[in-house]
DNA sequence: AAGTCACGTGCAACTATGTTGCGTTAAATG
DNA sequence: CATTTAACGCAACATAGTTGCACGTGACTT
């Protein structure tokens, strides 16, 4: 599965014509192998440290992924960056759950945002984005369990 | 007006049961005459500075605020809290628009975003947020006119 | 009006995410 | 293999926001 997603990153990054480079493949395999999107952080630590990424590369690496559309960024409530891989081609009205205490994000393939949304003069929509904010499932559970917790962020 | 909009606010304070305190009156007063939505340096600046409130104080004025619901934070893509007064009580589901360049907030107050979304299962929804991004009236403007300048941060 | 006290404030130091400049490395091409 | 140039590593920087603590003040009691 590892090789697969290694394979699969390394194709995409070939097909889009720029260079093919380690920290290229690696990020986005990672992004490819997670279940959702990945801040600078997770991502680091998902890394093969081995490979001696440097974190300055990684920050160049998501924003290069995502500025040529392999990968699609979002901008967190906790002023954190989180990055999917963009496998299905994103459409340009998509919709995302915000968890609010742990800041998970996942993109949610089903729901669909209105295409078409009225805004004033002389502005120029480009994209829509719905986004749900409320409790990922860990953190719903862990707050009606443990009765009273204190709302430090989480850390899963 | 300014007048109005300071004892609008020292009133909507005083409604609300905490300590009526200068920081918080002139903070909500200036958000109240916004015609968007505020970063911390755009209340900042408005601020009357002979009143010499701390910069600090104002960070921990707008948190009171969208805490308490006087007011309602926004995260910009560009990693900025932005605040609006929440004169018309803001429903559970309703609209911004972020502008890409400058990162402009405005509420739509028009549009509304869908109530019921579907969440993956153990999932808690709180709020739907609809956001079209895009570029605002002054900065679609600038593109178009002034042929091809950098597409450095703008400062309006 | 004076006294009390918890809440709000000012200040300084700090954290965290992300950015920039520059010399070096290594993909691509032939 | 040699050349070219985009990408990398490193260090320093930028900026939004946070924290700890001593002090001041709004609201409430007397
Ligand atoms: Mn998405
Ligand atoms: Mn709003
Ligand atoms: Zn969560
Ligand atoms: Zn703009």
């Amino acid at each position: 599965m590892a090789k697969t997603m290694t394979d699969a990153a390394e194709a995409m990054i070939r097909e889009s014509g720029a260079r093919v480079t380690r920290a290229r493949v690696e990020v986005l395999a990672v992004l490819l192998k997670a279940e959702r999107a990945l801040s600078h952080h997770d991502v680091e630590r998902r890394l093969n440290r081995s490979l001696g990424v440097d974190r300055v590369t990684v920050y160049r690496v998501l924003d290069w992924l995502s500025g040529c559309g392999l990968a699609h960024k979002i901008a967190g409530e906790d002023r954190i960056s989180r990055y999917n891989a963009a496998e299905h081609a994103h459409s340009r009205a998509h919709a995302h759950f915000q968890c609010g205490r742990c800041g998970t994000v996942v993109c949610l393939d089903d729901a669909d945002a209105p295409t078409e949304v009225p805004v004033p003069t002389g502005f120029v929509p480009h994209e829509v984005v719905l986004t749900v904010k409320g409790l990922c499932a860990t953190c719903a559970h862990t707050r009606t369990s443990s009765s009273r917790h204190p709302p430090a962020r989480a850390r899963h």
